[in-house]
DNA sequence: CAGCACGGAGAACGATCGTTCTCCGCGGAT
DNA sequence: ATCCGCGGAGAACGATCGTTCTCCGTGCTG
C-alpha cells in the first residue's frame, strides 16, 4: 500500500525511528517538529496524520522506547543459562548499552526529569518503564532461587549504574554494578553475620 | 544598602530562592523569566542587572544547589561519631530529602536529561556535582578504614535511590540503598568465598 | 484530453519566550 | 518648589514553535 523509499519500514516507523532519535538526544522540547519532518523526510501534513499532535508522538516514542528496551534486555538475558548468572546478565547488558556512541542515559529519566513535573503522561510513561523493569528484575531474582528481598538492592545497582554512566560517560559503571550484585548475592547465600 | 523588604537575605538570594524552587520543580526550559520575576517579586530590569542572562541564571542555580545539597548532607554526616556510620549516614540523609514535599530527584540529573545533549555548561556542573558527591563519599569509606573498592557501589547505591525515590515518589529506596550499604560493608570486613 | 483528488513544500498564524525599551512616579539635592 | 536620576511596570520586538492553510504539480479516471 504505502511506498518505503528507504527500506521495508513503515512511514510510521521511519517517523519514529527519526523522532526517537533526536528526543533521545537533545531532549523532547528542544526537538521541533521541522526537526522531524527533516530528519524523516516526512511531510508536515501526514505527521499530524499520524499523530495528532507532538505530546502523542512523545507518547508512542516513550512507549516504542520501553518495549524495545525491555526486549532486547530479555534477549540479552535469556541467552545465558537460567539461574543466577541471568542476573548478573542485566548489567551485561547495561555495559553494552552504555558503550553505545549515543548513549546518553535512560530516556524515561531524561524525560521524568524535563516533564515529570508538568506532564502527568510523561511521568506515569516514565514510572511504568521503571514498575516494568523491577518486575523483571524480581522474577529473574526468584527464578535464581534467592530471596525477594535481593530485588530492590539489585535494581538501585542498576539505576544508579545507568545515571552514573550517562553523567560520566564511562561504561565502568556496569562493571562496578555487576561486582556488587555477585557481592550481595554471596552474601545471602552464604549468610555472615548479621549485625543489627 | 539595598532595601530587604522580605527578611534579612539580598535580592540575589530573593531571586535564587524563587528561581530555584520554579527550576526545580516546572525544568529549566519550562521556566520563564517572567514567572520568575513574579515569584521573586524582583522587575525585569533588575533580574537583568544580576543575571545578564536566563543561561547564567540556571548556572548561578546549579553553582548554588550543588553547595547547599553537599553542605547539608555534610552537616548530617557529621554529626554522627566519625566511622562506618557515617557512610550510613550518607543513606539517613538521602531519606530525609525524599519525604520533603516537593522532592522531585536530583536537580543534576533532571537538568542534564534537560539540557545535557545541547548545553555543555549545564553537562560540565551535573558532572561536577557528581564528581564532588563521589569523591566526599571515597573520603567517608576511606575514613571509615574500608577499602577505596567500596566507594564506586555505595555511590551507585545512592544514585539509584534517588533516581528511584523520584520515580516512584517513595522514601523508601533509601532504605534499601542503607541496607544493600551494610550488607557491601559487612562482606568486606568479613571475608566469606570470593568466587571468579 | 479535461477534470479531479491527493500529497508535498513551505507560508501563515497565533502563542510563548528571552531580551530590551518606554514611560512614569518617587526621593533627594539645591 | 524645581530638577534630576533611579527603579518599576509592562509594552514592544524578534525569534521560535506547534499547528493549519494555501498553492501547485502529479497521476488516475472518463
Amino acid at each position: 500500500m504505502t511506498p518505503s523509499p528507504a527500506a521495508g519500514e513503515s512511514v510510521e516507523d521511519r517517523v519514529l525511528d527519526a523522532a526517537g532519535e533526536l528526543f533521545y538526544a537533545r531532549g523532547l522540547q528542544a526537538v521541533g517538529m521541522d526537526a522531524i519532518r527533516g530528519a524523516s523526510g516526512v511531510s508536515l501534513k501526514r505527521l499530524y496524520q499520524l499523530f495528532p499532535s507532538k505530546d502523542a508522538l512523545v507518547e508512542a516514542y516513550l512507549r516504542r522506547r520501553d518495549e524495545h528496551w525491555r526486549g532486547a534486555l530479555a534477549r540479552h538475558v535469556e541467552a545465558v543459562p537460567a539461574g543466577p548468572g541471568r542476573v548478573l546478565a542485566v548489567y551485561d547488558r547495561l555495559g553494552q548499552w552504555f558503550a553505545e556512541p549515543d548513549f546518553r542515559g535512560c530516556a524515561f529519566v531524561n524525560s521524568f526529569g524535563e516533564l515529570g513535573g508538568t506532564s502527568p503522561v510523561v511521568a506515569g510513561l516514565a514510572r511504568a518503564h521503571k514498575d516494568a523493569f523491577r518486575r523483571y528484575v524480581a522474577d529473574l531474582v526468584d527464578a535464581a532461587g534467592a530471596p525477594a528481598t535481593l530485588t530492590d538492592p539489585l535494581v538501585l545497582l542498576a539505576e544508579g549504574a545507568i545515571t552514573t554512566a550517562a553523567l560520566s560517560g564511562s561504561a565502568e559503571p556496569a562493571r562496578h554494578a555487576r561486582e556488587a550484585a555477585r557481592v550481595l548475592l554471596d552474601a545471602v547465600t552464604t549468610p555472615g553475620r548479621t549485625a543489627g
